[in-house]
DNA sequence: GTCTATAATCGGATAGAC
DNA sequence: GTCTATCCGATTATAGAC
């Protein structure tokens, strides 16, 4: 509060308008989906006219592939985590805890991917009948080679990564709800590191063997 | 194929087109939510004339409202199988199982709820803050008994909840992503029944004490 | 390169005919 | 009681001024 230079939040470069619109329509399509985001709410949140966006981004639909796009790429970066040459029980808390991060990062991004799959996947389909079914499918193997040495109980690996989807954007998806429950404040990060620590406990204890 | 009478699929008393077009609502809220969803869409599906809606439902968000209890009703249902008195394995599996079976048996009702969640619960909102925080305070008390029976691990009873509402929902919320991985065909019924098995014996192995 | 004005269409809702 | 015709505001997108 001394000499510091109010900044204004709207933005004045070409750069730092189209970054203010991508973000604005990341919050609507989250909330709404594509369907009911409207460019009106975009281009109000983004605090330009609501005709200019579209010399930014020609369509609402080019505008949706773009931030679409962006989800998958931030996706692709956690299942990296998922490291086939450590042991079972670090590789598998390895990928949760990057699961749990990224929904805790952006919240946003999982909603996006949560309201395209609601819809019927029209735009996203072919990722994951392609890239997303590659990576299951490696990742099967792998489980599979840790369950015939012992080192998981048997189990079908596919419903496993389901359980792990599900809980972590959980945490993104159904927050309006665990807001509600909480009194309606957001999880403080106490409360989410004790969550995600949880998530990994349970869900390592329900495949790892007894006697380990 | 015999002599079988035709019967028009579209309805005719006032009860069946109330029926249509609710079931219509449903499937067109669960895939666009509220904002995206049209009255147009509808009347389509409901195979009525568009204005013809408003002649049994008012307005838009009166027909969402309708949709919407009933959703919360049959939430209602499944959480009464939680039985308190019986032991935690047997609770806890029995609550995991109902709350499958209902994802299987009613995927649009889930996802309505999914919508509502993610563009803030404007609606449901009131019941999540009074309704289900009272369930899930009641419920809380219950495990944290079993816990200091030794019944159970120690752990947060809210967090295992969010896990198995989490899991359990997946399978109606994500059914596209879930299609789309399965070579474009929904789950079977084995496929369904076994990923049941699963998801209850990983959970259970998660929160029940290794010496049993 | 940016914004104002506006065209063209869609969507929710109603009036009034049948 | 049911449906046709239609109003009016909202929405996407564009043309053209600045």
């Amino acid at each position: 509060m001394a000499s510091e230079p109010i900044r204004l939040s709207r933005s004045t470069t070409r750069e730092g308008r189209e970054k203010a619109i991508f973000e604005a329509a990341r919050s609507v399509f989250a909330e709404f989906g594509f369907k009911g985001a409207t460019t009106a709410e975009i281009a109000k949140r983004a605090e330009i006219p609501k005709a200019n966006l579209h010399y930014y981004f020609p369509t609402k639909e080019a505008l949706y592939r773009a931030v679409t796009e962006d989800v998958l790429t931030a996706w692709l970066e956690a299942a990296s985590s998922f490291d086939e040459s450590a042991d079972p029980q670090e590789a598998i808390a390895a990928y949760i805890g990057a699961k749990m991060d990224m929904a805790r990062a952006d919240p946003i991004g999982s909603r996006i991917w949560a309201s395209e799959i609601l819809r019927g996947a029209p735009v996203i389909g072919d990722f994951l009948e392609t890239t997303l079914l590659d990576w299951i499918k490696s990742r099967e193997t792998i489980i599979r080679r840790w369950i015939k040495a012992g080192k998981l109980v048997p189990m079908e690996p596919r419903y496993f990564f389901y359980m792990i989807w599900a809980t972590t954007q959980h945490y993104a998806d159904f927050e309006g709800q665990m807001v509600a429950l909480n009194g309606g404040k957001p999880l403080s990060n106490a409360q989410f590191e004790k969550a995600k620590a949880q998530v990994i406990e349970t869900l390592l204890r329900g495949v790892l063997p007894a006697e380990t």
